[in-house]
DNA sequence: CCTGAAAAATTACGTGA
DNA sequence: TCACGTAATTTTTCAGG
Protein backbone atom coordinates (compact mmCIF):
# COMPACT_ATOMS: atom_id res chain seq x y z
CA UNK A 1 0.00 0.00 0.00
CA UNK A 2 1.09 3.62 -0.81
CA UNK A 3 1.77 5.46 2.01
CA UNK A 4 0.87 8.77 2.89
CA UNK A 5 2.98 12.01 1.42
CA UNK A 6 2.77 15.40 3.00
CA UNK A 7 0.20 16.65 0.29
CA UNK A 8 -2.46 14.19 2.23
CA UNK A 9 -1.65 15.55 5.19
CA UNK A 10 -1.71 19.39 4.23
CA UNK A 11 -5.06 17.63 2.07
CA UNK A 12 -6.45 16.30 5.47
CA UNK A 13 -6.03 19.63 7.80
CA UNK A 14 -7.36 21.38 5.14
CA UNK A 15 -10.77 19.53 5.88
CA UNK A 16 -10.92 19.33 8.98
CA UNK A 17 -10.92 22.71 8.79
CA UNK A 18 -13.71 22.84 6.75
CA UNK A 19 -14.91 19.60 4.93
CA UNK A 20 -17.16 21.41 2.76
CA UNK A 21 -14.12 23.87 1.63
CA UNK A 22 -13.87 22.99 -2.53
CA UNK A 23 -11.63 20.85 -4.40
CA UNK A 24 -10.15 23.76 -6.05
CA UNK A 25 -9.68 25.74 -3.29
CA UNK A 26 -7.58 22.70 -1.78
CA UNK A 27 -5.92 22.66 -5.17
CA UNK A 28 -4.87 26.21 -5.02
CA UNK A 29 -3.43 25.29 -1.61
CA UNK A 30 -1.17 22.49 -2.33
CA UNK A 31 -0.25 22.99 -6.07
CA UNK A 32 -2.88 20.61 -8.02
CA UNK A 33 -5.28 20.20 -9.79
CA UNK A 34 -8.60 20.05 -8.59
CA UNK A 35 -9.31 16.55 -10.30
CA UNK A 36 -6.01 15.13 -8.39
CA UNK A 37 -7.35 16.23 -5.28
CA UNK A 38 -10.29 14.20 -5.84
CA UNK A 39 -8.64 11.41 -6.55
CA UNK A 40 -6.64 11.22 -3.48
CA UNK A 41 -9.57 12.25 -1.49
CA UNK A 42 -11.36 9.38 -2.89
CA UNK A 43 -7.99 7.26 -2.32
CA UNK A 44 -8.31 8.11 1.43
CA UNK A 45 -11.65 7.43 2.46
CA UNK A 46 -11.05 3.96 -0.09
CA UNK A 47 -8.16 3.52 2.42
CA UNK A 48 -9.97 3.98 5.66
CA UNK A 49 -7.85 7.29 6.54
CA UNK A 50 -11.19 8.82 6.21
CA UNK A 51 -13.54 7.75 7.77
CA UNK A 52 -16.15 10.14 6.89
CA UNK A 53 -16.86 13.77 6.70
CA UNK A 54 -19.63 15.19 9.51
CA UNK A 55 -20.37 18.13 11.39
CA UNK A 56 -19.42 18.98 14.78
CA UNK A 57 -22.92 20.17 16.30
CA UNK A 58 -22.63 22.67 19.48
CA UNK A 59 -25.10 19.82 21.29
CA UNK A 60 -25.96 22.65 23.92
CA UNK A 61 -28.00 24.34 21.73
CA UNK A 62 -30.14 21.28 21.24
CA UNK A 63 -32.94 20.76 23.95
CA UNK A 64 -33.53 17.52 25.01
CA UNK A 65 -31.14 14.93 26.29
CA UNK A 66 -28.38 14.38 29.43
CA UNK A 67 -24.78 13.88 28.56
CA UNK A 68 -23.35 10.87 31.04
CA UNK A 69 -20.01 9.16 30.93
CA UNK A 70 -20.38 5.51 31.69
CA UNK A 71 -17.45 3.39 32.79
CA UNK A 72 -18.19 -0.59 32.19
CA UNK A 73 -15.96 -3.04 33.87
CA UNK A 74 -16.21 -6.15 31.40
CA UNK A 75 -15.77 -9.96 31.75
CA UNK A 76 -12.30 -10.32 29.01
CA UNK A 77 -14.54 -12.69 27.44
CA UNK A 78 -17.39 -10.06 26.51
CA UNK A 79 -14.94 -6.83 25.91
CA UNK A 80 -15.61 -7.33 21.94
CA UNK A 81 -19.47 -8.30 22.13
CA UNK A 82 -20.25 -4.97 24.41
CA UNK A 83 -18.08 -3.03 22.09
CA UNK A 84 -20.21 -4.20 18.67
CA UNK A 85 -23.48 -3.85 20.28
CA UNK A 86 -22.53 -0.14 21.93
CA UNK A 87 -20.84 0.67 18.84
CA UNK A 88 -24.36 -0.05 17.15
CA UNK A 89 -26.48 1.84 19.86
CA UNK A 90 -27.69 5.64 18.79
CA UNK A 91 -27.03 7.43 21.71
CA UNK A 92 -23.41 6.57 21.90
CA UNK A 93 -21.39 9.10 20.68
CA UNK A 94 -17.70 8.35 21.83
CA UNK A 95 -16.51 5.07 22.52
CA UNK A 96 -13.31 4.24 24.23
CA UNK A 97 -11.82 0.33 24.80
CA UNK A 98 -8.67 -0.14 26.72
CA UNK A 99 -6.49 -2.96 27.00
CA UNK A 100 -7.95 -4.09 30.19
CA UNK A 101 -11.44 -4.67 29.17
CA UNK A 102 -12.82 -1.38 30.48
CA UNK A 103 -15.34 0.00 28.36
CA UNK A 104 -16.30 3.77 28.38
CA UNK A 105 -18.85 5.43 26.36
CA UNK A 106 -20.28 9.01 26.17
CA UNK A 107 -23.97 9.00 25.49
CA UNK A 108 -26.92 11.39 25.56
CA UNK A 109 -29.98 10.11 27.63
CA UNK A 110 -33.53 11.02 26.81
CA UNK A 111 -36.01 9.78 29.25
CA UNK A 112 -36.92 6.28 31.20
CA UNK A 113 -34.31 4.00 33.05
CA UNK A 114 -30.49 4.09 31.96
CA UNK A 115 -30.59 0.42 34.01
CA UNK A 116 -32.92 -0.74 31.55
CA UNK A 117 -31.54 0.83 28.43
CA UNK A 118 -28.68 -0.48 29.46
CA UNK A 119 -30.01 -4.14 29.96
CA UNK A 120 -31.40 -3.90 26.06
CA UNK A 121 -27.57 -3.06 25.04
CA UNK A 122 -25.13 -4.90 26.44
CA UNK A 123 -25.71 -8.38 28.99
CA UNK A 124 -25.36 -7.21 32.41
CA UNK A 125 -24.30 -10.39 32.95
CA UNK A 126 -21.00 -9.86 31.53
CA UNK A 127 -20.33 -6.42 33.30
CA UNK A 128 -18.39 -6.54 36.55
CA UNK A 129 -19.61 -3.50 37.29
CA UNK A 130 -20.51 0.02 35.74
CA UNK A 131 -20.21 3.82 36.97
CA UNK A 132 -22.15 6.68 35.34
CA UNK A 133 -21.66 10.38 35.37
CA UNK A 134 -23.12 13.14 34.52
CA UNK A 135 -21.00 15.50 31.99
CA UNK A 136 -20.64 18.80 32.40
CA UNK A 137 -18.84 19.49 29.36
CA UNK A 138 -17.46 17.66 26.25
CA UNK A 139 -15.01 18.43 24.05
CA UNK A 140 -13.50 17.08 20.90
CA UNK A 141 -10.57 18.50 18.91
CA UNK A 142 -10.63 17.70 15.12
CA UNK A 143 -8.01 20.34 14.21
CA UNK A 144 -5.17 18.36 15.12
CA UNK A 145 -1.26 20.50 14.46
CA UNK A 146 2.34 19.50 14.52
CA UNK A 147 2.37 15.98 15.92
CA UNK A 148 -0.96 14.97 15.48
CA UNK A 149 -1.33 15.00 11.10
CA UNK A 150 2.69 14.74 10.57
CA UNK A 151 3.36 10.99 9.63
CA UNK A 152 6.27 10.44 11.76
CA UNK A 153 8.03 6.91 12.96
CA UNK A 154 6.31 5.87 15.98
CA UNK A 155 9.60 5.05 17.50
CA UNK A 156 12.05 7.60 16.50
CA UNK A 157 10.18 10.60 14.94
CA UNK A 158 11.54 10.42 11.64
CA UNK A 159 9.54 11.45 9.35
CA UNK A 160 8.39 8.04 7.23
CA UNK A 161 8.90 7.98 3.72
CA UNK A 162 7.85 5.12 1.00
CA UNK A 163 10.17 3.06 2.35
CA UNK A 164 8.81 3.32 5.76
CA UNK A 165 6.63 0.02 7.15
CA UNK A 166 3.73 -0.26 8.94
CA UNK A 167 2.63 -2.93 11.89
CA UNK A 168 -0.74 -3.42 13.63
CA UNK A 169 0.02 -3.02 17.42
CA UNK A 170 -2.40 -4.06 19.50
CA UNK A 171 -5.27 -3.32 17.63
CA UNK A 172 -3.83 -0.19 16.27
CA UNK A 173 -1.89 0.39 12.64
CA UNK A 174 1.36 2.26 13.23
CA UNK A 175 4.34 3.43 11.33
CA UNK A 176 8.01 3.19 11.46
CA UNK A 177 10.72 5.07 9.54
CA UNK A 178 12.34 1.33 9.46
CA UNK A 179 12.17 -2.21 10.18
CA UNK A 180 14.78 -2.06 13.51
CA UNK A 181 12.56 0.75 15.00
CA UNK A 182 9.40 -1.33 14.17
CA UNK A 183 11.21 -4.25 16.06
CA UNK A 184 11.95 -1.69 19.74
CA UNK A 185 8.28 -0.31 19.59
CA UNK A 186 6.98 -3.52 20.06
CA UNK A 187 9.20 -4.75 22.61
CA UNK A 188 8.68 -1.46 24.01
CA UNK A 189 4.83 -1.47 23.38
CA UNK A 190 4.54 -5.21 25.47
CA UNK A 191 6.51 -3.94 28.55
CA UNK A 192 4.02 -0.53 28.76
CA UNK A 193 1.04 -3.12 28.55
CA UNK A 194 2.20 -5.16 31.38
CA UNK A 195 2.90 -2.30 33.23
CA UNK A 196 -0.78 -0.31 32.56
CA UNK A 197 -2.44 -4.13 33.56
CA UNK A 198 -0.60 -4.16 36.81
CA UNK A 199 -1.86 -0.89 37.48
CA UNK A 200 -4.57 -2.44 38.60
CA UNK B 1 -33.21 32.94 19.18
CA UNK B 2 -35.69 31.01 16.91
CA UNK B 3 -36.01 27.64 17.82
CA UNK B 4 -35.04 24.32 15.39
CA UNK B 5 -37.85 22.36 14.03
CA UNK B 6 -38.33 18.59 12.56
CA UNK B 7 -36.79 19.28 9.47
CA UNK B 8 -33.71 21.22 10.93
CA UNK B 9 -32.87 18.01 12.77
CA UNK B 10 -32.79 16.03 10.08
CA UNK B 11 -30.94 17.98 7.70
CA UNK B 12 -28.21 17.78 10.37
CA UNK B 13 -28.60 14.32 10.53
CA UNK B 14 -27.89 13.93 6.79
CA UNK B 15 -24.98 16.03 7.20
CA UNK B 16 -23.22 14.55 10.57
CA UNK B 17 -23.84 11.52 8.07
CA UNK B 18 -22.35 12.54 4.83
CA UNK B 19 -21.09 16.33 5.29
CA UNK B 20 -20.32 16.83 1.72
CA UNK B 21 -23.71 15.61 0.35
CA UNK B 22 -24.67 17.91 -2.16
CA UNK B 23 -27.73 20.53 -1.04
CA UNK B 24 -29.97 18.61 -3.62
CA UNK B 25 -29.80 15.49 -2.09
CA UNK B 26 -30.72 17.11 1.03
CA UNK B 27 -33.68 18.89 -0.37
CA UNK B 28 -34.88 15.61 -1.66
CA UNK B 29 -35.09 13.75 2.00
CA UNK B 30 -36.56 16.88 3.23
CA UNK B 31 -38.90 18.12 0.62
CA UNK B 32 -37.55 21.40 0.17
CA UNK B 33 -35.44 23.25 -2.86
CA UNK B 34 -31.71 23.15 -2.60
CA UNK B 35 -32.04 26.73 -2.00
CA UNK B 36 -33.88 26.88 1.20
CA UNK B 37 -31.62 23.62 2.20
CA UNK B 38 -28.65 26.01 2.21
CA UNK B 39 -30.77 29.20 3.52
CA UNK B 40 -31.33 27.08 6.46
CA UNK B 41 -27.59 25.59 6.90
CA UNK B 42 -26.55 29.10 6.60
CA UNK B 43 -28.79 30.01 9.40
CA UNK B 44 -27.51 27.13 11.35
CA UNK B 45 -23.57 27.89 11.20
CA UNK B 46 -24.35 31.85 12.42
CA UNK B 47 -26.42 30.33 15.29
CA UNK B 48 -23.83 28.52 16.32
CA UNK B 49 -25.54 25.23 15.99
CA UNK B 50 -22.71 24.42 13.58
CA UNK B 51 -19.82 24.90 14.51
CA UNK B 52 -17.88 23.22 11.87
CA UNK B 53 -17.81 20.95 9.29
CA UNK B 54 -15.08 18.30 9.66
CA UNK B 55 -13.47 15.39 8.19
CA UNK B 56 -13.19 11.85 11.12
CA UNK B 57 -9.83 10.68 10.07
CA UNK B 58 -8.84 7.57 11.29
CA UNK B 59 -5.94 8.89 13.56
CA UNK B 60 -4.36 4.82 13.98
CA UNK B 61 -3.35 4.89 10.38
CA UNK B 62 -1.82 8.39 11.15
CA UNK B 63 0.59 8.97 13.47
CA UNK B 64 3.43 7.74 16.27
CA UNK B 65 1.79 7.85 19.92
CA UNK B 66 0.14 5.38 22.11
CA UNK B 67 -3.79 6.30 22.84
CA UNK B 68 -4.36 6.49 26.08
CA UNK B 69 -7.39 6.92 28.19
CA UNK B 70 -6.46 9.26 31.76
CA UNK B 71 -8.97 9.33 34.45
CA UNK B 72 -7.93 11.85 36.71
CA UNK B 73 -9.79 13.00 39.90
CA UNK B 74 -9.05 16.70 40.23
CA UNK B 75 -9.30 18.38 43.16
CA UNK B 76 -12.61 20.67 43.36
CA UNK B 77 -10.80 24.18 43.37
CA UNK B 78 -8.85 23.28 40.07
CA UNK B 79 -11.02 21.34 38.08
CA UNK B 80 -11.40 24.31 35.58
CA UNK B 81 -7.30 25.01 35.69
CA UNK B 82 -6.87 21.70 34.70
CA UNK B 83 -9.99 22.02 31.74
CA UNK B 84 -8.32 24.75 30.64
CA UNK B 85 -5.02 23.48 30.30
CA UNK B 86 -6.05 20.07 28.67
CA UNK B 87 -7.89 21.67 25.92
CA UNK B 88 -5.10 23.51 24.75
CA UNK B 89 -2.85 20.64 24.71
CA UNK B 90 -2.22 19.42 21.50
CA UNK B 91 -1.92 15.37 21.88
CA UNK B 92 -5.92 15.33 23.88
CA UNK B 93 -8.42 14.57 21.57
CA UNK B 94 -11.24 14.22 23.17
CA UNK B 95 -12.14 16.04 26.62
CA UNK B 96 -15.20 15.15 29.57
CA UNK B 97 -15.63 16.70 32.75
CA UNK B 98 -17.98 14.87 34.96
CA UNK B 99 -20.30 17.03 37.98
CA UNK B 100 -18.56 15.83 40.18
CA UNK B 101 -14.92 16.95 39.42
CA UNK B 102 -13.43 14.33 37.13
CA UNK B 103 -11.34 14.87 34.34
CA UNK B 104 -11.26 12.32 31.30
CA UNK B 105 -9.79 12.67 28.44
CA UNK B 106 -8.21 10.72 25.34
CA UNK B 107 -5.12 11.41 24.04
CA UNK B 108 -1.31 10.10 22.49
CA UNK B 109 1.14 9.95 24.49
CA UNK B 110 4.96 9.18 22.92
CA UNK B 111 5.46 7.07 25.01
CA UNK B 112 8.12 6.59 27.53
CA UNK B 113 7.09 7.49 30.97
CA UNK B 114 3.36 7.98 31.42
CA UNK B 115 4.51 10.27 34.27
CA UNK B 116 6.76 12.65 32.89
CA UNK B 117 4.51 12.94 29.61
CA UNK B 118 1.34 13.66 32.27
CA UNK B 119 3.04 16.03 34.37
CA UNK B 120 3.82 17.96 30.84
CA UNK B 121 0.08 18.37 30.21
CA UNK B 122 -1.43 19.04 34.03
CA UNK B 123 0.01 19.67 37.27
CA UNK B 124 -0.07 16.73 38.98
CA UNK B 125 -0.45 18.51 42.50
CA UNK B 126 -3.81 19.12 41.50
CA UNK B 127 -4.66 15.89 40.76
CA UNK B 128 -5.73 13.71 43.64
CA UNK B 129 -5.42 10.48 41.94
CA UNK B 130 -4.91 9.38 37.98
CA UNK B 131 -5.63 6.60 36.43
CA UNK B 132 -4.03 5.46 33.10
CA UNK B 133 -5.26 2.85 30.74
CA UNK B 134 -3.93 1.77 27.06
CA UNK B 135 -6.43 2.21 24.42
CA UNK B 136 -7.38 -0.20 22.27
CA UNK B 137 -9.99 1.16 19.99
CA UNK B 138 -11.95 5.01 19.69
CA UNK B 139 -14.78 5.73 17.95
CA UNK B 140 -16.76 8.64 17.27
CA UNK B 141 -20.22 8.30 15.83
CA UNK B 142 -21.92 11.70 15.58
CA UNK B 143 -25.46 11.62 16.53
CA UNK B 144 -27.64 14.30 16.33
CA UNK B 145 -30.60 12.85 17.94
CA UNK B 146 -29.56 10.96 21.77
CA UNK B 147 -33.03 9.01 21.98
CA UNK B 148 -32.51 5.67 23.58
CA UNK B 149 -31.60 5.54 27.53
CA UNK B 150 -32.15 8.25 30.05
CA UNK B 151 -31.45 8.91 33.57
CA UNK B 152 -34.17 8.54 36.15
CA UNK B 153 -34.31 9.54 39.60
CA UNK B 154 -34.08 6.29 41.68
CA UNK B 155 -36.50 7.46 44.02
CA UNK B 156 -39.52 9.35 41.93
CA UNK B 157 -38.33 8.19 38.61
CA UNK B 158 -38.61 11.47 36.99
CA UNK B 159 -35.06 12.47 34.32
CA UNK B 160 -32.01 13.87 36.02
CA UNK B 161 -31.03 17.09 34.59
CA UNK B 162 -27.60 18.55 35.71
CA UNK B 163 -29.70 19.97 38.49
CA UNK B 164 -29.68 16.73 39.71
CA UNK B 165 -27.75 14.96 42.15
CA UNK B 166 -25.93 11.61 43.25
CA UNK B 167 -24.61 9.52 45.98
CA UNK B 168 -22.78 6.53 46.40
CA UNK B 169 -25.12 4.55 48.26
CA UNK B 170 -23.64 0.68 49.62
CA UNK B 171 -21.28 0.66 46.94
CA UNK B 172 -23.57 2.08 43.61
CA UNK B 173 -23.91 5.09 42.59
CA UNK B 174 -27.79 6.40 42.39
CA UNK B 175 -29.23 9.26 40.54
CA UNK B 176 -32.04 12.38 41.96
CA UNK B 177 -33.56 14.43 40.72
CA UNK B 178 -33.79 17.08 43.99
CA UNK B 179 -31.78 16.60 47.07
CA UNK B 180 -35.57 15.48 48.90
CA UNK B 181 -35.41 12.36 46.92
CA UNK B 182 -31.99 11.69 47.83
CA UNK B 183 -32.84 11.99 51.10
CA UNK B 184 -36.10 9.45 51.19
CA UNK B 185 -34.34 7.40 49.45
CA UNK B 186 -31.11 7.34 51.77
CA UNK B 187 -33.58 6.72 54.68
CA UNK B 188 -35.61 4.03 53.23
CA UNK B 189 -32.03 2.13 52.39
CA UNK B 190 -30.90 2.27 56.03
CA UNK B 191 -34.22 0.91 57.38
CA UNK B 192 -34.00 -1.71 54.83
CA UNK B 193 -30.50 -2.23 55.51
CA UNK B 194 -31.34 -2.45 59.41
CA UNK B 195 -34.24 -4.94 58.55
CA UNK B 196 -31.91 -7.35 56.68
CA UNK B 197 -29.44 -7.41 59.15
CA UNK B 198 -31.60 -8.03 62.10
CA UNK B 199 -32.78 -11.45 60.04
CA UNK B 200 -29.23 -12.75 60.50
C1' DC C 1 -1.17 14.11 -12.86
C1' DC C 2 -2.55 17.58 -16.28
C1' DT C 3 -5.75 20.14 -19.43
C1' DG C 4 -10.28 21.19 -21.16
C1' DA C 5 -15.05 20.25 -21.78
C1' DA C 6 -19.48 18.38 -19.94
C1' DA C 7 -22.37 17.72 -16.05
C1' DA C 8 -23.75 18.97 -11.63
C1' DA C 9 -24.15 21.78 -7.65
C1' DT C 10 -24.22 26.15 -5.34
C1' DT C 11 -25.37 30.87 -4.99
C1' DA C 12 -27.83 35.22 -6.21
C1' DC C 13 -31.88 37.46 -6.95
C1' DG C 14 -36.71 38.47 -7.90
C1' DT C 15 -41.36 36.87 -6.71
C1' DG C 16 -45.05 35.11 -4.02
C1' DA C 17 -47.41 33.00 0.13
C1' DT D 1 -40.22 35.67 7.31
C1' DC D 2 -39.67 31.63 4.65
C1' DA D 3 -39.58 29.16 0.44
C1' DC D 4 -39.55 28.79 -4.55
C1' DG D 5 -37.84 29.19 -9.53
C1' DT D 6 -34.68 30.72 -12.73
C1' DA D 7 -30.29 32.17 -14.13
C1' DA D 8 -25.38 33.07 -13.34
C1' DT D 9 -21.44 31.23 -11.32
C1' DT D 10 -18.66 27.83 -9.34
C1' DT D 11 -17.39 23.16 -8.62
C1' DT D 12 -17.02 18.41 -9.75
C1' DT D 13 -16.55 14.78 -12.88
C1' DC D 14 -15.05 12.65 -17.07
C1' DA D 15 -11.98 12.16 -21.30
C1' DG D 16 -7.78 11.84 -23.52
C1' DG D 17 -2.95 12.48 -23.31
Amino acid sequence: MRSLDETDLRILELLADDARRPFSDISDEVGLSAPAVSDRIDRLREEGVIRRFTVDVDRSTLSGGTPVLVRLSVRPEFVSDVRDALREADPVEHLFVTVDGDVTFHARLDGGSIRVELDDLVDLSTVREYDVSLVESAEWTPTVNGTGFALECAECGNTVTSEGERARIGGTLYHFCCSSCLGRFQTRYDRMEAGARSDN
